[in-house]
DNA sequence: CTCCAGTGTG
DNA sequence: CACACTGGAG
């Protein structure tokens, strides 16, 4: 077989398979609006499939367009996305909203990593699943296939060493449906064969998370969104992880602008909200 | 307990 | 280049 043919083949092995087990239901799937997709990327990013239908859902229903979540308070944003995780994605979401309020949504990849929260995938993402753009698309699924299926065995693969498979596989008639199926083939290898992925240079191990400052930062945003104002002291005496990392923790927010504190300092201090 | 993933920052 | 950023599933 030539290589064209062995592309060919894996091209249409890889899309009847997705015509059969592919999940053609996900909610951003039945949209080409750059704001739906922006909103699903962002929280794919960091979650499971699962956890964002329903969050994706309930936060496209109460901030329906750029404009509408342009005009949104940054709580009102930070409290949608509870349970998410990383929330300052939530904060490059409501900045993304501001920067393009007004004008037409950008088309091209350099014009969308300028976005606060979009990087080389999720500009990728954007051109192919909004716009059908033939782009170079790597995540860790894509990658899971290309390991799996082009570099067995082999450790410290490189995404230049993949970039040549994926440029001779792409669907360039429908890259949309191209990257859907490698997407939703590489999560199930992932579930039947292990990570892949692992053998890329790219993959990176997380750092701990229970006793870490960044269980803090999250428990703090979590007690703002319940209790809306509390006092630096109040917060401090309800942080169950540890207490040592509170004060970076909370000045990290601060900068950030994560947490800001109301006008007027009381005896107890000031009263901080998100 | 281990595992996870793209973006931003230093 | 290394590391931080969250919260849930297994």
């Amino acid at each position: 077989m030539t290589n064209r043919q062995k592309s060919a083949s894996f091209q249409h092995y890889l899309l009847n398979w997705y015509s059969i087990y592919g999940r053609h239901d996900l909610p951003w799937r039945q949209t080409t609006d750059p704001y739906h997709i922006l909103v699903s990327e962002l929280m794919l990013q960091q979650t499971q499939v699962e956890r964002v239908i329903p969050k994706y859902l309930a936060f496209i229903k109460e901030f329906p367009s750029f404009s509408k979540l342009a005009q949104a308070e940054q709580s009102e944003v930070i409290e949608l996305w509870q349970g998410l995780g990383y929330n300052r994605r939530a904060r490059y979401l409501h900045q993304c909203a501001q920067q393009v309020a007004g004008k037409t949504f950008p088309k091209t990849l350099k014009e969308l990593e300028q976005l606060p929260g979009i990087g080389p995938y999720t500009a990728t993402a954007i051109c192919a699943f909004s716009y059908n753009q033939p782009v170079i698309m790597l995540e860790t699924n894509i990658r899971t296939v290309f390991l799996y299926h082009f570099f067995p065995g082999q450790t410290s693969v490189k995404d230049s060493d993949l970039i040549p498979y994926i440029i001779k596989t792409l669907d360039t008639q429908n890259p949309r449906e191209w990257y859907w199926a490698l997407m939703d083939y590489g999560s199930v290898l992932k579930k039947l064969t292990g990570n892949h992925a692992r053998r890329s240079s790219s993959y990176t191990k997380q750092s701990k998370f229970a006793g870490s400052l960044r269980q803090v930062r999250g428990e703090i945003i979590r007690l703002l969104t319940q209790a809306s104002e509390l006092t630096e002291i109040e917060l401090q005496t309800k942080i169950t992880g540890d207490k040592r990392h509170f004060p970076d923790a909370f000045l990290q927010l601060q900068k950030e602008g994560m947490i800001r504190h109301g006008k007027k300092s009381t005896s107890g201090g000031c009263r901080w909200h998100l």
